[in-house]
DNA sequence: TTCTATATAATAATGATTATCATTTACAAT
DNA sequence: ATTGTAAATGATAATCATTATTATATAGAA
């Protein structure tokens, strides 16, 4: 149950977070902005300010109950932590983005690191283009 | 000759444009905030406006003259293109930044777009932690 | 030197994010 | 169930990086 994650965050159980925590799960889209989720609450007559929207958002972040994403451009997108990491591909012309994990990649940046005595705490990895329709 | 440069951009020499670059090409530091170019140049007595310093730096950037990165935090870095690409070990504590390049990241990057019928125009790849002083 | 498109710098505006603060609420203790 | 209180909310103001506006200045061609 999602209740008791908010709860083992050491954070009281609302209903924007119970709503912001419920979009970010059951959604087909996986990445959102912070906007972006404000206005799919409203939609759904879900009153919430878009301070909270932010403050939740940062909250659930150092949590680790979901991950901050800095792609290109000027807001970030957020996404449940399902706890099983991948990087990504970004479309920049419809914006859709596709996840992908390749090993060989996550191997190479530990020895890299290790190679410059580098403690290796997290990493970014987005790739940008475009997605070929298939004709 | 940097001059040339800004010419072959089809933009005008001039004294912003000239001590932009300048410290870019000039200075041992890489990476540099637009904010931090503007105090540089003013440490240096050379006026400009902060504004034409964020105009400058688009301006470099649409002409490939330099490079922009989105690392993590609010503000974006710039830096000389060179023409060898690179990516980038940031550390978390003092901010410094060690480039490096791996041939092996760089082709699985390629095959994985590959795989996904995804046409790869460009990438961001940054490794975030802390660098182990020597002791 | 003159002309004019372009560039500059001061400043206002913008857009994303964060801070304030009065009001409301979760939830633990009664 | 009631109460008390720390935490949360939402309206709004404030920040901060970046971009737009515009009157003045200048690069560079003629
Ligand atoms: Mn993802
Ligand atoms: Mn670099
Ligand atoms: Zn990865
Ligand atoms: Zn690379």
């Amino acid at each position: 149950m999602d209740q008791s994650d908010i709860k083992e965050a050491g954070l009281k159980v609302t209903k924007p977070r119970i709503e912001i925590l419920k979009l970010l799960e059951t959604s087909e889209k996986q990445h959102f902005g912070a906007e972006e989720i404000y206005h799919e609450l409203l939609s759904k007559d879900i009153k919430v300010g878009i301070a909270t929207v932010y403050r939740v958002l940062t909250q659930f972040t150092a949590a680790g109950l979901i991950i901050k994403h800095n792609f290109e451009g000027d807001q970030c997108v957020f996404e449940l932590d399902r706890g099983e990491h991948h990087d990504h591909m970004v479309d920049m012309k419809s914006g859709k983005i596709i996840e992908f994990y390749d090993e060989i990649i996550e191997q190479r940046q530990k020895e890299i690191a290790k190679e410059h005595g580098f403690e290796l705490m997290e990493h970014s990895l987005t790739l940008y283009g475009e997605f070929k329709d298939k004709g």
